[in-house]
DNA sequence: GTGAAAGCGCTAACAC
DNA sequence: GTGTTAGCGCTTTCAC
């Protein structure tokens, strides 16, 4: 156990060590060109010795830019987010960023208070990954600073990186309506109407008017802090009542927490309900699950979204707003099958 | 959309429109007492109005510490340590720190440079969500520059914070021994070997040996890059066919894994084969996975871990590491049944 | 109660 | 090739 208190070791104390100026030693770490190979030996022994680690906060602050990014995420409780976070840490390690994550938790003022302190710590561009709660006060606070990006949300003031969640509903839908099915709900994100919601709600309607069918959309009824089990099974069990045989679920997370009211209900999936979600998260593909969903390409989405931000950061993209859609892509497993009789 | 490159603005510049002083300000900011509060309404107007926002790099370069906490965790696909992340996350943020991830994927070299990168923006502090692959070489990067927390993994050069897995380990084995089963084999951690697992194995083969039963300890076997399917398949075959009626698998991902390969192998849980995970993630309590497991007290393994990690930064803590152990709790689900015959 | 001044550790001209 | 110097935006004595 050495001492904690060992006084980081700075550009200075390197620089008395190899017996040179520090601005020597800045070259030699910065590796600019134009110093002796033996001065550099020597910085870079004195270096070693010492432990000496540059000040990257000192270095941000002359240099009026950092290589910090600010992660938005809702709740990394949600595999999908989960997932995302991964990829979007190693797409921005990748580029030399580091990801400062705050978890709203899809509170107010967890948001907010992130958002500022991002803005404190000088980040670079901040990344949501999910709708902001508030987004009216997220765009002050961010918007004009840095410039913000929505992975798999979207806003009017920062560049959008999502999948075509309208034609991924489409898709999800008429794969219900081709099976038979005539009577499909459209169930919406239990924790808030976002963007990729209202898209995907779109697509599912216009499927539905298309077959000459009725679009009917359900919300999770939210309860104050989360979603109570009885409650969620009394209205899937109304649900059903209304002789409803398919549902499009807006995302799997629902649609996993549909299938546990079923099972629960004694509501056999597919036999008496089909139910289609998106995303394909990891758990989806298990067999116990074998969700029948809409695959989002999330280490592309998190590539572009990182590669774009950078851009943002770098200068070399300017102007209004990008909007990058990417395909989704049907997986077929076992929640749906053709409505009985 | 307003133009980007609008500067930030200084303590100077809000000293210049309030008509006072850098140090006034500054006060102000603080909230240090002794300021008239005609001048603190004059200051705070100037800060409203030009938007000014402290800049915490500057802060923090002269202040000599940060309140960034960095957070090894190698995997956030894993839903366990994604639900970690989200607890740890929160509890930094209600203790004014703001968590920098590395998300390590298991790879060395990401780990050995996230740390690194860490200690350059000067975290006030690190912790590790999962054993480090390089434990040498990280403990070589961090130790003796800033406090280390391991939760729910283990080092001798930082505090502790973790469950009972010993204890956790019994409780598991003796509840399938006290079912009747008596070919119990245990199932390593895929990813690596670590403290937990090593304090799991020994509880296990504890309860084994004392009930006069043989221990058999199985690694699924890795291969580069992930674990192949079919490899998997094989290796429970092969489990199976050693007549082995229940396995207690050192966490809730590797025992959702087992589960997938018994479906494949046409296995029926709890009739053929019953299953004990580590953990309790979210996915365990699924109708449909019904993993019987053990609760790891997630949000409080987080608090204490983040409430020691700030402890040892504020110097009310000091001396050598520190270890706290949390009980854990059987939850017995669909998972495990007394062997047939 | 307020201001002046000295840094924190570094980069980036600009001399030599 | 290497050193000198002026900041980056802030905190924090210490005078007034």
């Amino acid at each position: 156990m050495t001492a904690l208190p060992a006084r980081h070791a700075t550009i200075l104390d390197v620089a008395a060590a190899a017996g040179v100026s520090k601005s020597t030693v800045s070259n030699v770490i910065r590796g600019v060109a134009g110093v002796s190979s033996e001065t550099r030996t020597r910085v870079q022994e004195a270096i070693d010795q010492l432990g000496y680690r540059p000040n990257v906060l000192a270095r941000q602050l002359v240099q009026q830019r950092t290589t910090t990014l600010g992660v938005v995420v809702g709740d990394l409780g949600n595999p999908f987010y989960a997932e995302m976070a991964k990829h979007i840490e190693r797409a921005a390690a990748g580029r030399g960023y580091r990801a400062m994550f705050c978890n709203t938790q899809g509170d107010e003022e967890a948001e907010l208070s992130g958002l500022e302190s991002l803005m404190e710590y000088r980040a670079a561009g901040v990344l949501f990954l999910s709708q902001p709660a508030d987004p009216e006060r997220a765009r002050s606070i961010v918007s004009g600073r840095v410039p913000a990006v929505f992975v798999t949300c979207a806003a009017d003031w920062g560049d959008v990186v999502s999948a075509d969640d309208d034609a991924g509903a489409e898709l999800a839908t008429q794969h219900l309506v081709d099976l038979g099915h005539r009577r499909v709900a459209y169930f919406a994100d239990p924790i808030v109407e976002d963007a990729a919601d209202h898209d995907r709600q779109k697509g599912y309607s216009r499927v539905m008017e298309r077959a000459g069918l009725k679009p009917t959309v359900f919300h999770w009824q939210r309860q104050p802090g989360e979603l109570l089990r009885q409650k969620r099974d009394e209205q899937v069990g109304e649900i059903l009542r209304g002789r409803v045989t398919a549902v499009f679920s807006s995302n799997d997370y629902g649609a996993i927490e549909l299938l546990e009211c079923a099972d629960r209900l004694g509501v056999r999936v597919p036999e008496d309900l089909s139910v289609v979600g998106f995303d394909d998260v990891v758990m989806a593909g298990l067999a116990r699950i074998g969700l029948t969903t809409m695959r989002q390409p999330q280490p592309e989405l998190a590539g572009i979204a990182v590669a774009m931000l950078d851009a943002r950061v770098q200068g070399e993209l300017e102007g209004p707003p990008r909007r990058k859609t990417l395909d989704v892509e049907l997986v077929i497993r076992a929640s749906t099958a053709p409505p009985r009789g």
